[in-house]
DNA sequence: TTGTAGGCGTTATCAT
DNA sequence: ATGATAACGCCTACAA
């Protein structure tokens, strides 16, 4: 190659100087340029910067951009829990979308704790994000002072607060919860244990114990509810809790698992104590992952669409950072029941 | 409150001249106060600059920082795929790390594609990233022209490539496979079937195959390889080809998954054919979800340490970053082999 | 069609 | 002890 200056070990960046220098015009030409105002240059000109651009390996400064435009292309997704593969997904969808469209996301954990959550939205106050995605652990306005201090565009995933303030994008927890407990009802169930967090703050969960409830309840089935905390979760307990529910009488019972990590842990039990279902008992579960229907294909689940709320999320948020016009408030994203043979 | 300027609803971003003004200095001594410079001011214009930065919630402008510095506090970690709960504990270890130190962690995944990885790797290059952590798809240098000509400080995690180029932060594969193969040995199997991705790129999944085969090879055990795609794992086309391989002869026989995902599979497999072991096959994989053991208590696994691989890599790359005498090159962490009673 | 110049919020050098 | 001021790389009226 005659000309070596592509051989030079990391070379320093190319700025619009630079560019404009070589090819003899103004930096306003060369921004011009990259801003497609093709009509506002010779043709010649455009051919000149666009080869020297190429052959420079130009690439404009980000930061000298969002500087200049009082924006940045850094977008916070904040989860509540990491390690669900729910959060995960809402990640997945959400990266997609905005990875195109030239920002990037940053995943920043809550680990289902508000002191947490709070605290890290403190600290994203300095960070310039363009905006946010929170599923929130919280569930009351005031009490996320610091996040509508922020007045940075948000979007909430998956759960909502007490009062409207920002668009939410989540399932239709409370209806297809209904229909869960119409489902149990007409399969002949006499009893339900549902299994949830115990601090179940969250309105998902809140929903989704309310729908199923209220069906199955004005049916006259009996319900119970085990809390348990998710992060030490004692099988043995749980096991004794059920059994001291069901065994001694002779009733035909549903377990169910408000969300993933629990209907994991109920099936590491019912794997582990040989249940059989659904003759023993039926169990279903609020579950996402492919992964649990590898280890137990019968499984009836209830299938939410995170990656499909991640995304309508990340539009809804791009329109509001660019103020285009936000036709849609808030949304709900259909969950379905996956009838499988365990309930 | 007297003072109603706290009122205001989204105020918008106070900046150091505000600060200034109000002190009635110049930006340059609030600028020395912000740096903690303290000793070029007088008491009473410091505490001045307290009250007033407090007063009005001021916070630097990161992108002015980053621009002024020519660097920026956003990290990339490109993980080779989400799904997996090994990158994700990668993600965890280093996000700990890098949070407190002031820097965001840019998430990217490359689904174990190559072409992927190169193109995400270029969209990273207008994006001004502080560095990069990479849990790369290819294994060779030559290939990753792309990333070498980023010039980003770099840390490579879990795997390596032909040529040293970047520090590597990955586990002992080889000689923990070894110690697996002698503990297969030990046990008294005859025969091993070694279940992997079809394409096989990655070094961590070479070592361990080599120091699996090595050891068992030279102990006389038979060993076999069922290379699957991970992506279309058909359950009952590995069952039939396991059949094949060990039906027919009655022989002591370990099977071993190479990563969590495959081992997943397996169980799942084993719990819907009912297979008991280790009686009628022994069952061994690398793995690190805590939840793998919560289906199965009973399984061994090799455990590697991911959490802290992505800790070691960020705290390298921060040192490199920050141009600091970087102590040390690649590093290995150890894993171990967490005795179950599934082989 | 093209160029000039001011400014985005900070940092840091050089004065005073 | 403090203040001007020139960058950092880019954008964009406003001129020409």
């Amino acid at each position: 190659m005659t000309d070596n200056d592509n051989n030079k070990i990391p070379t320093q960046p190319v700025t619009i100087q630079d560019i404009a220098q070589i090819a003899d015009v103004s930096i306003a030409t060369v921004s011009r340029y990259l801003h497609g105002h093709l009509n506002r240059m010779s043709a010649e000109t455009a051919d000149r910067i666009a080869r020297i651009i190429k052959e420079n390996n130009y690439v404009p400064n980000k930061v000298a951009q969002n500087l200049k435009q009082k924006t940045s292309s850094t977008i916070g997704i904040m989860v509540a829990n990491i390690d669900d593969s729910f959060s995960i997904e809402l990640y997945k969808g959400a990266e997609e979308c905005l990875f195109k469209l030239g920002y990037e996301l940053v995943l920043i954990n809550s680990k289902g704790d508000a002191k947490r959550e709070n605290q890290l939205i403190n600290d994203m106050r300095n960070r310039q994000l363009a905006g946010l995605l929170v599923q929130p652990v919280q569930n009351k306005l005031a009490d996320f002072k610091v996040l509508s201090d922020l007045g940075l565009p948000t979007m909430l995933l998956d759960r909502h607060l007490d009062e409207h303030h920002w668009p939410v994008i989540e399932s239709n927890n409370e209806a297809i919860s209904r229909d869960l407990g119409q489902m149990i009802i007409d399969k002949g169930y006499e009893e339900v244990i549902i299994v949830t967090e115990t601090v179940a703050a969250t309105t998902s969960h809140q929903q989704r114990a309310k729908g199923i409830c209220e069906i199955v309840e004005a049916a006259g089935l009996i319900t119970h509810i085990i809390e348990v905390d998710e992060n030490h979760f004692d099988g043995e307990a749980v096991h004794t809790q059920i059994g001291q529910l069901t065994n001694h009488r002779q009733i035909k019972t549903a377990l169910i698992a408000l969300n993933e990590p629990l209907l994991i842990q109920l099936v590491g039990l019912k794997i582990r104590k040989n249940v059989k279902y659904p003759q023993q008992m039926g169990i279903v579960g609020y579950a996402d992952t492919p992964m649990i229907n590898i280890l137990d294909p019968d499984l009836t689940l209830v299938r939410q669409q995170p990656i499909e709320i991640g995304r309508r999320a990340a539009q809804m948020l791009v329109a509001e950072i660019r103020n285009e016009e936000v036709a849609e408030d808030s949304v709900i994203i259909n969950a379905e029941i996956i009838a499988g043979n365990s309930l």
